[in-house]
RNA sequence: UCCUGAGUAGCUCAGUGGUAGAGCGGGUGACUGUUAAUCACUAGGUCGUAGGUUCGAAACCUACCUCAGGAGCCA
């Protein structure tokens, strides 16, 4: 058993032993309070070690941080703050921790934290983020085995650029200038990368199995120093068979609020703890997003809405021009208040794969955008018509031989198909209210940084 | 990569031209069924780095480094 158990004990117990780290030492002359977290959860247990327990003496060495054993057991308290708390019948002091531990009783900011990732699990703050992010991810299993998806775990090392999608890590295993050397001496006998989507390749599944999806880590060398970026990220990519526009925006937002309420259901003691002190408004939004059904609204309505809203822009917005993340924050954070899924972008400003509407002049594109984060989700229907394809390949510049196996999908048995990339981290943001994906993600991976 | 801001004690910060400070944390002691305990005492700093201006620089100037926020790119 775990702290978390004894918390919720319905009774007392005899016997227990709890392990774990100290998070604060109270001393009175005759015997010592300690509170003790494991990590199972938000709040740890008080100990009581009175001076006839064994390994008393091992008291005045145990401070903040040190990892302690105590055998007990668990009583009614009778003070206040807590329902039970552990009389010690022995206490065994396992780790000390020198004072120069970094970690103090009072609250330290995320930046400093960062510095210290690998202390930062042992922190209220990091041990709910990472409980979240642990609970969150089997949601996502869940939610896509319940409806019979198949988890493909496509390639990390790959050929194929997923164009457009960002600069590409080189995977090479060649010394010295790697560019004036031919890449068939290179270990794969040509050159790779590491994957910055699982799309195409999950694409060959779906258009085999049906449904399916990918989750795992995906890798990106722009050199880009925001809050919501990060070089090494995990990624969420469904793909359906059969499946149109339409379906492809009804799953994104299943899948969103789904998770919202694996949150709520399920991580409640740690959202309330980002509620009180990460984001005051965390726990109302969420319930809200779960609840009530998302916007929707044609790319060319939202540039109107833009330009009919009354507001300044530092960028102009025109049929044609992306939405900048002004423009994207307008809308979800003070137009319609609540997560709006954007689609049919012009075509020239997306992707080959995308498919063609009939306008000629629009694919199928939709982004999911939500308050605070901006994009959440980017996804499309894909062209399924060869001649179509070809066509965008050939206007993308894309050497069709390399992608020949992606077209063969259209060549043999086409099917109309759709998915999304969700990228998982921005989803803990959203869930957490934490404002910088490097305080979601363990050991954050960006421009400059790779340490631990 | 660009723009803006910030680097002063272990942490969070005050100090805007004249003797380096506070709170918290650490140490020591006292006290107490305590709970971000309380009280007293105490240690702790090449003021990011390198130049420059000045009688005198933590402060003003220049460059660089680091961090943060914003932008672009995207998930």
């Amino acid at each position: 058993m775990r702290i978390k158990d004894f918390l919720h004990s319905a009774t007392a117990l005899n016997n227990i032993s709890v392990k774990g780290w100290v998070r604060t030492k109270r001393d009175s002359k005759k015997f010592s309070f300690l509170e003790i977290n494991d990590g199972s959860s938000l709040k740890g247990i008080q100990v009581v070690v009175d001076e006839s327990v064994p390994g008393y003496d091992q008291l005045p060495a145990t401070s903040t941080g040190a990892s302690v054993n105590i055998t007990g057991k668990l009583v009614e308290s009778p003070g206040q703050g807590q329902q039970w708390e552990v009389h010690a019948t022995e206490f065994q002091l396992l780790g000390t921790c020198p004072d120069d531990y970094p970690l103090q009783k009072k609250g330290h900011s995320p930046e400093f934290l960062r510095s210290i990732a690998h202390l930062r699990p042992r922190t209220n703050l990091f041990g709910a983020a990472f409980r979240l992010r642990s609970r969150i991810s089997y949601a996502v299993h869940r939610f896509f085995q319940e409806q019979d998806f198949v988890h493909v775990h496509t390639p990390i090392i790959t050929a194929s650029d997923c164009e457009g999608a960002g600069e590409l890590f080189r995977v090479t295993t060649l010394h010295g200038d790697i560019d004036k050397q031919s890449a068939e001496k290179d270990f794969f006998a040509k050159k790779t990368f590491l994957t910055v989507s699982g799309q195409l390749e999950a694409e060959t599944f779906a258009c085999g199995l049906g449904n399916v999806y990918t989750f795992g880590p995906t890798f990106r060398a722009e050199n880009s120093n925001t809050t919501r970026h990060a070089a090494e990220f995990w990624m969420i990519e469904p793909e359906m068979a059969f499946t149109d526009l339409q379906g492809d925006i009804d799953m994104a937002e299943k899948f969103v609020q789904a998770m919202v309420r694996a949150a709520l259901d399920e991580c409640g003691e740690d959202l309330a703890f980002f509620n009180q002190f990460v984001d005051k408004g965390l726990l109302q939004r969420l319930e809200a997003v779960a609840n009530a059904p998302f916007e929707r609204m044609s790319y060319e309505d939202a540039v109107n809405a833009l330009k009919n809203s009354g507001k300044t822009f530092d960028h102009p917005v025109e049929f044609g021009v992306n939405l900048q993340s002004e423009h994207e924050r307008y809308l979800t954070e003070e137009l319609l208040k609540c997560p709006v899924t954007v689609f049919n972008y012009p075509k020239e400003i997306k992707p080959f794969y995308m498919r063609l509407n009939d306008d000629n002049r629009t694919v199928t594109a939709m982004d999911l955008l939500v308050p605070g984060i901006g994009e959440l989700i980017g996804g499309s229907q894909r062209e399924e018509r060869l001649d179509v394809l070809i066509g965008n390949m050939k206007k993308h510049d894309l050497n069709l031989a390399d992608y020949s196996w992606y077209s063969d999908l259209r060549k043999y048995g086409t099917v109309e198909h759709a998915g999304f990339g969700l990228g998982f981290e921005r989803l803990l943001m959203f869930l957490s209210g934490i404002q910088n994906i490097r305080d979601v993600i363990p050991f954050a991976r960006t421009p400059g940084h790779a340490e631990f």
